[in-house]
DNA sequence: TAAATAAGAGATTAATTCGTCTCTTATGAG
DNA sequence: CTCATAAGAGACGAATTAATCTCTTATTTA
């Protein structure tokens, strides 16, 4: 079938076909999104990068958008998270958050093209679009704080949703204000100044009370 | 002077002048760029709304991107955030949050100007660009912070600055996945889940202690 | 009142870019 | 080997829009 010969672009091929192309393609519109933004983002740099012609983008994909929101799926199918798992709650957020901020530039490409008016049609919002991307995929964390519950280093019951997000989304924010991954000393500083008080100090009050 | 006449858009002119015409304009710009966005944002477009013609853009600004810039700058000049002054942090906290949430829709504009294309021609990032915006102004909390550490309530020295900064970012970052404002519920838990909880733990490790 | 200034209106130019179309030729299927 | 398919390359038209320029006339100032 198709599969026959896609495993390798074996020299002696002058062009490409099929899955190999249209991968080709797919990560060059990934690349241009994520380098120039969506806005900048043209059908013929997207072409040029890709080493081909725009007629080849139109055969497959009727206009920008499709192209794009064909390419932000591209990326999230062929680039999972894994989740780490290192024994205690600290490093795997730290390594959570470190690896999560280097490959999830994606992120910020959703953004940046939701702003630029790929979804204005739509009347969706940055979280709604989020929500949509990532609805089948399961939550980074959960498994995570759910192993520290198991292992006695935290108390789900007794810690507020807001302090488990806190940390994703001020990664998200740090991502999107400063449109790089987060440093290293500034995952640190989330977990170590920010999270891991908030989730260690299990005595006393019993979250949420309100007023 | 100019400003003898400027008080009162007085009927009989036909023709507006000086700043009253500079402040029409500038307000048009700003209404556009809340209403479509940047990318939809067209120099034509603003001078349709504010009933002129784009020549009268042009003899101000050198262009849309100094235009738009300028038209941030307005707003954020016209529109100051007062700070509140309750005599307790956890209050000013709330009514800082609330008030500056609800008047500051403006952050949204700005992001989304940077995503749509302002960066790219200017090369700045949407920090940057809030940098260049606020400079001027002062921070909004440093007062309630120096104000709070004067009653005691709290010991700067003792306070990780990713703290102090954290609820504004959590604040921004919503405001950017929804597009609104922050719902009171949210404020409160930024409030008393995760800010107060911090600042309030004095005793024990004296911040900043990383490795 | 007379002269300088700039508003209002809109034509125009130049550049960009989306999307279509044509033509040649490499490639895979039978 | 032969043929249908689609890649590669690029020309092209249409639409949008930034930015300039022209001309008339209201308004201000001296």
């Amino acid at each position: 079938m198709l599969v026959a010969m896609t495993e390798q672009a074996q020299r002696g091929r002058q062009r490409r076909r099929g899955e190999e192309l249209e991968a080709a393609l797919l990560e060059a519109a990934w690349q241009e999104l994520v380098e120039v933004g969506y806005a900048r983002l043209t059908m013929e740099s997207v072409a040029v990068r890709a080493k081909t012609g725009v007629a080849v983008l139109y055969r497959r994909w009727p206009n920008k958008d499709d192209l794009v929101i064909a390419a932000i799926h591209y990326y999230g199918n062929t680039h999972p998270v894994e989740i780490p798992d290192t024994g205690s709650l600290r490093d795997d957020m730290i390594a959570l958050l470190s690896v999560a901020s280097a490959a999830r530039v994606s992120f910020v490409a959703i953004i940046t093209a939701a702003f630029s008016g790929l979804l204005s049609s739509t009347g969706l919002t940055p979280a709604q679009v989020r929500e949509k991307v990532t609805a089948d995929r399961p939550t980074w964390s959960a498994d995570i704080f759910a192993r520290a519950h198991e292992r006695g280093e935290i108390d789900l019951d007794c810690i507020p949703p807001a302090v488990l997000t806190m940390p994703f989304d001020l990664m998200r924010h740090d991502m999107l204000m400063t449109y790089k991954p987060i440093p290293p000393e500034r995952v640190l500083t989330i977990v170590d100044d920010l999270f891991m008080p908030l989730v260690a100090r299990q005595t006393a009050r019993h979250g949420h009370l309100r007023r």
